[in-house]
DNA sequence: TTGACACGTCTACAGTCGTAGTATTACACG
DNA sequence: CGTGTAATACTACGACTGTAGACGTGTCAA
């Protein structure tokens, strides 16, 4: 399993076009990188290799080129992301990221009652689901 | 201001120590991670130069020593990777990263009731303050 | 067959981080 | 007034990231 806790933006700009299009190219990730970033292909392709040599994605040959797709799920890499910075800013407290979510980050109204909403499903869940 | 967003743990440990105690010279921040890593004090003074050199801490001269204090509140930092985060992961949308953090991470069961009374709060919260 | 084009590979370089040795400086004590 | 000592400043180095040029090589058209 790839370390995914430390992935830089670009790193995650790409793996987030290999998500959006379960595979892709070199040349068509600079393509889709385009509006956000100006990269040369030679760019991207280091910027792969690497990213392959950690696990993170990997490749095919097809066509004289190479295919690649991602080895990792946004939900792993959201997950172990999000837990990282949990246990590095909050000691692991879950309820106190929660907590200054609620206080520190300008949070629309509907917000909170779709939260509302999910704690209640939350909490009725685990009782169902076994 | 100092970009915070981006902070690696290590220093993120020198900066916990200097808001535990307020201030500290390079002895006592070396002292106070011994338990977690065995640094060379000029080690941590190479660190915190650098991070000096951010404007993410800040140091005078007291009695021979550079006495460091930080320059960014615990509450700032916290802010600004969590944004960060919320940004880079969710599109900037917490309810999401709250919507993640009820289905995916383990909670103890407590928190749950923890986080409804948070909620309630922040509900009640706005037209009270002002 | 040969040359151009299109890819991937290799190499490079500046910037940052973690790590720490060495050099310098300056106070305090004798 | 000299010198030891303690603290800082400077330098270094490997690893990783962002960035990309140069090089090699295979394929397709002429």
């Amino acid at each position: 399993m790839p370390d995914t806790t430390q992935l830089t933006d670009l790193q995650l700009a790409l793996l987030r076009v290999l998500w959006a299009r379960d595979e892709a190219t070199v040349a068509e990730m600079v393509e889709a990188l385009r509006p956000e970033r100006e990269l040369a292909p030679t760019t991207v392709a280091t910027l792969l290799s690497r990213l392959e040599k950690r696990g993170v994605v990997s490749h095919t040959s097809r066509a004289r080129q190479y295919v690649y797709r991602a080895c990792v799920s946004e939900e792993e890499v959201r997950d172990s992301m999000v837990n990282g910075l949990t246990d590095t800013l909050f000691g692991g407290d879950v309820a106190a990221l929660m907590s200054h979510l609620l206080d520190a980050r300008a949070i629309r109204p509907g917000d909170l009652d779709k939260v509302r909403d999910l704690i209640a499903r939350a909490e009725a869940g685990p009782e169902k689901d076994r």
